[in-house]
DNA sequence: TCCTGGTATATGGTATACCAGAGAAGATTT
DNA sequence: AAATCTTCTCTGGTATACCATATACCAGGA
């Protein structure tokens, strides 16, 4: 399939600066793996001006920004770190994810449409009983779309975006055997349960289903994942 | 008793002029009336640096951070703007209000003591039938003082930070005959209610009652109250 | 050898000057 | 007088220089 028609990035209005810098700098924060080796945590801000070619005016506009995210922390005089979060931060991101999809779930019942609901299955039925046999991190991600499709259904933004933020954070410990097989397994199955909900448009069991499998996922980090 | 040494308080690390610019900022903006009458909605770079006696760039630190929060917006070459929610966005906040403070009051039932929850009668009581007779405004802020008090029983930052968020906004509005004489009275059965729940430490129960009740207020809102 | 105070350096914070584009105001044309 | 073009100004964006202090390093004395 090819485009049918040149796909261009609005050339005018190429972003600020500083929009450029805090997306080029959140993806790196984000690709690497600030919880595994001995990655280096501290960032110096005329180091970066100079690599990415802009001062450090626009620079520490952006830093500021991730500053605010929590991706990133500046110390006067000392330095810029990229920030670990805790466990405990962790679980209660996970707890939070629970409260805002279960809403959300239950929120879809009443304005997403049949189709956008059996667009669902697709994010389920493609992996199947070969998910286990996949790349755990292949599956995570695909785990974490159909958790955002069901967001998306509540057609409530401010959701979307809180746990699009929180997504970045708990991204970062994705490959540290979150999701592993027998998890996997029991996930899709919950996951089927979820559609079933919603395609019978009961909102409250919506809700409830999600919670209780968003909360496992949190017990189960609690008590198998070692962060730092 | 003399001091067998010198008492030394630690010299108190004196905020930097981008936090103070920022809190002296959110706080003008928190204080006016956005939604009454033709407030100025345009605030100016330089005027504002000069009045606070600094140069624009910790100035501009601190309007890119209120910008990232929502209360403005920074728009190139023509100018930075007080933002005025839509009431959509205002629906949506009161929505994961309740899925957040649903969430708290659940946890809460697990992790608070005998002592906290028993705490929460306080801030019912001292109103009582007379809260109707007060003026509304006061009301109102005992009223998110209650709600404040179930989340910080969760002992969840996270959700804490959310939702202290969420308040700035919805707060704007709240001398908007959101909480008018009936709803007040049965905001405070409500309450009570929720306290049991609590007590009883039913946090399905509990989670549920916070819930339905947030979600009242919100369908109060959308029928009742205008928004521009 | 080990402590103590001084000094150099690194680093984020702040001030200032200049840039570029959007809009308004004025000039020009029809 | 209306429409269009030109210029001018106002405003946020960016670059750069300087400031203040946390830390590392060093020298001298006990």
């Amino acid at each position: 399939m090819s485009a049918n028609r040149l796909s261009v990035e609005p050339i005018g209005e190429s972003q600020s600066l500083k929009a450029r810098a805090y997306k080029a700098l959140k993806a790196a924060i984000t690709e690497m793996n600030i919880y595994d080796s001995k990655v280096e945590l501290r960032l110096d801000e005329r180091d970066l001006s100079a690599r990415f070619g802009i001062s450090r005016t626009p620079l520490r506009e952006a830093l500021a920004q991730l500053d605010q995210e929590g991706l990133v922390r500046v110390v006067a005089r000392r330095g810029i770190f990229i920030v670990r979060r805790t466990k405990a931060e962790i679980m209660e991101m996970i707890t939070v994810w629970a409260a805002l999809e279960s809403m959300a779930a239950t929120l879809a019942c009443k304005v997403a449409s049949d189709q956008e609901i059996a667009a669902l299955h697709d994010l389920v039925d493609d992996f199947g009983q070969d998910a286990v046999a996949r790349r755990m991190g292949e599956y995570s991600d695909a785990n974490i779309t159909f958790h955002q499709a069901i967001i998306g259904l509540s057609k409530n933004q401010l959701i979307s975006d809180i746990t699009d933020g929180l997504f970045v954070h708990v991204r970062a410990i994705r490959n540290r055997a979150i999701f592993e097989n027998d998890r996997a397994r029991r996930s899709i199955a919950d996951h089927k349960e979820i559609i079933e909900a919603l395609e019978a448009r009961d909102g409250e069991r919506a809700g409830k289903l999600v919670c209780d499998h968003t909360m496992r996922l949190r017990d189960h980090v609690e008590r198998y994942v070692d962060i730092e």
